[in-house]
RNA sequence: CGGGAAGUGGCUCAACUUGGCAGAGCACUUGGUUUGGGACCAAGGGGUUGCAGGUUCAAAUCCUGUCUUCCCGACCA
């Protein structure tokens, strides 16, 4: 690219309307605009980067036998009644009509198509193992975009699907996927953690996610401080910090504590904190639960609905708390409830604690187990940091992440749920196994530019950079060399920019930082000398280099950046 | 969906409280001087103030409605 008589541009404010610091600097430096709330348009640099993210999956997954294939986003509702998920959705998804009055819907992820594309093939065991991927767009009508490319209504994924006959078969897929993914994620230079993670609306057996490490995330990751531990805190077990206590049971007792029902207001009342319980009452699906965990803790309602193999869980309303506890909410206890009772596991290991006594303006204290009935004991409560690492019990830290890919082992929820057969060695009918892999194309970019800045703009690794090497032209006497050297660069596979542009040298050097470039030439004032000046985006001095060794200089940076 | 904020040339904002010719900086055009880290001088072009309605002699400004965008939360591969 030429700068002259090219579409390149960049603003010198910030813009109002993008908080995120890779949303500002992508608009500010032209690599994308938007279009309409989470929908934006790919200027050229963006596009370029985008492009170059693609060829990174498409050679992972192409290395991995992969094929590749390519489906349509509007696609029948009718697809998604079939499997069950249409509900799943809902408001999610964007739907129209045809003018024959038949629903469609903009494909917010595609496992129903490709199992409808792989029974095209899939009639015997033989048929298996293959895998399957498109990288394509997806729609999702999120209720918040937010973050610019971070979470967006309209997205490029590339998104793949394994088909295996037996587990092993299942993992071994698994597996493949799983390393491309870290060639991938490596390559792009993402500081990432892979965790395991909810299943979701994808439903399946086993979900690992692979998150961006930035403090815009949207997920809590959990890492183990010692070991490899590192789970999203959705779906992190949490194993007790405390220790048995080790006092004498005492009678319990009930106590007037007026207008005193929040855990902050025991606390200032004087009621140790380690003696403090709280109750909530929980409703899923249709049933209500009372939920006791320590005061100081709060209920993980993923970890709570899953226990219940529920749908749909959410705190019991006022009115709802109020009937089945008789007393105002604050004052809720497990001890004389009409309806299942479940303790945290960490409750096991108090003794002589308070409780709400199901009655307005009263606690209980000095409760122990034995005064409760009827409970069943499980791991309901959102991990902490420093609490206990479940693998090796050294201490959790936390971090933001987001979610830049996602792995599957979906077992045979899909081929069940849409009736995809083979007959196997013994003649008989079964399931096939799958796994899906996703990976989001825009939050790669996205991350990476959150991540990899200074104050003077963007600082892209070598590979997805929009270009590698870039031109600054300051002596017009070096013309016709700038010329020379930015063909023979692009020739050699180097994708250059020339920054030809008729501009104070101020202005160029900006642009060039603020679009970051990772390697700057500049032809100047010792062009007469045959001297030229290399400078790295992420270092902050130049050097001067003749123009005779200037081409193998790039080369090997260009190849060592690469072993690195 | 709940809470908050904001919509004024391409960008960032002022004028709104107290109604009276719509402004500045950046960007752009022309001329000149400059030329190694976002130059300077001069002269220009560009806006039915998000949209609709109302009040008024007069509305960017007051009132009503509506749309859009961002932030916090809820939700979410």
């Amino acid at each position: 690219m030429k700068l002259k008589d090219s579409f390149f541009y960049t603003l010198r404010e910030n813009i109002k309307d993008e908080e995120s610091k890779s949303g500002n600097l992508l608009v500010k430096a032209g690599f994308i605009k938007k279009s309409s709330s989470g929908i934006y348009m790919l200027m050229p640099l963006g596009f370029k980067v985008y492009k170059n993210i693609e060829k990174i999956i498409r050679e992972e997954m192409n290395k991995t036998g992969a094929s590749e294939l390519l489906m349509p986003s509007l696609i029948p509702e009718e697809v998604y009644v079939k499997s069950g998920r249409r509900d799943n959705f809902g408001s999610d998804m964007f739907s129209l009509k045809d003018r024959n009055n038949r629903d469609y819907v903009l494909g917010p992820t595609h496992e129903e198509l490709f199992v409808n594309a792989a029974s095209m093939k899939i009639k015997s065991y033989k048929d298996m193992p293959f895998n399957i991927y498109q990288i394509a767009n997806k729609y999702r009508d999120e209720p918040r975009p937010r973050y610019g490319l971070i979470r967006v209504r309209e997205f490029t994924m590339k998104d793949a699907y394994s088909f295996d006959t037996s587990e092993e078969g299942l993992e071994k897929s698994y597996q493949k996927m799983y390393n491309a993914y870290k060639n991938i994620f490596d390559r792009v230079e993402l500081d990432y953690k892979i965790v395991t993670a909810d299943t979701g609306v994808m439903g399946g057996l086993l979900s690992e996610e692979f998150q961006a490490i930035t403090d815009i995330g949207e997920d809590t990751i959990v890492l183990c401080k010692h070991c490899n531990f590192a789970s999203n805190i959705e779906v992190c077990k949490s194993i007790t910090s405390k220790v048995q206590a080790q006092e004498e049971v005492k009678e319990k007792e009930l106590i007037a504590t007026p207008n005193i029902g929040v855990i902050e207001d025991l606390k200032k009342a004087g009621f140790p904190l380690d003696k403090l319980t709280k109750t909530l009452i929980y409703k899923i699906d249709d049933n209500f639960y009372a939920c006791t965990i320590p005061g100081d803790r709060e209920v993980n309602e993923l970890k709570l609905r899953k226990l219940k193999n529920g749908k749909k869980i959410e705190l019991a309303s006022k009115e709802e708390v109020e009937k089945i506890t008789g007393a105002k909410v604050g004052f809720a206890g497990p001890i004389n409830l009409d309806i299942p009772i479940i303790l945290d596991n960490d409750i096991m290991l108090m003794k002589n604690f308070l409780t709400g006594a199901n009655k307005t303006d009263y606690h209980y204290i000095n409760v122990n187990i034995n005064d409760i009935k009827n409970y069943e004991v499980a791991d309901i409560k959102t991990v902490k940091e420093e609490d206990l690492c479940p693998n090796c019990h050294s201490k959790l830290i936390f971090k933001k992440g987001i979610e830049v890919g996602n792995t599957f082992k979906l077992g045979d929820k899909y081929s069940k749920t849409m009736n995809l057969t083979y007959l196997d060695k013994n003649n008989q009918e079964k399931y096939p196994l799958m796994g899906c892999y996703g990976i989001g194309l825009g939050r790669i970019l996205a991350s990476v530019a959150e991540q990899k800045n200074d104050e003077y703009g963007l600082v892209w690794p070598l590979e997805i950079a929009p270009f590698k090497v870039c031109i600054v032209l300051l002596n017009q006497e070096g013309e016709s060399y700038a010329n020379k050297l930015y063909e023979e660069l692009n020739k050699d596979g180097i994708d250059t920019l020339l920054d030809d542009r008729d501009e104070r040298p101020g202005v160029k050097f900006n642009d060039m930082d603020l679009i970051g470039i990772p390697i700057r030439i500049t032809i100047g004032k010792k062009y007469n000398e045959k001297v030229v000046e290399l400078k790295l985006r992420d270092e902050k001095e130049s050097k001067e280099i003749k123009i005779d060794n200037l081409k193998d200089t790039i080369n090997k940076l260009i190849k060592n950046k690469k072993n690195v």
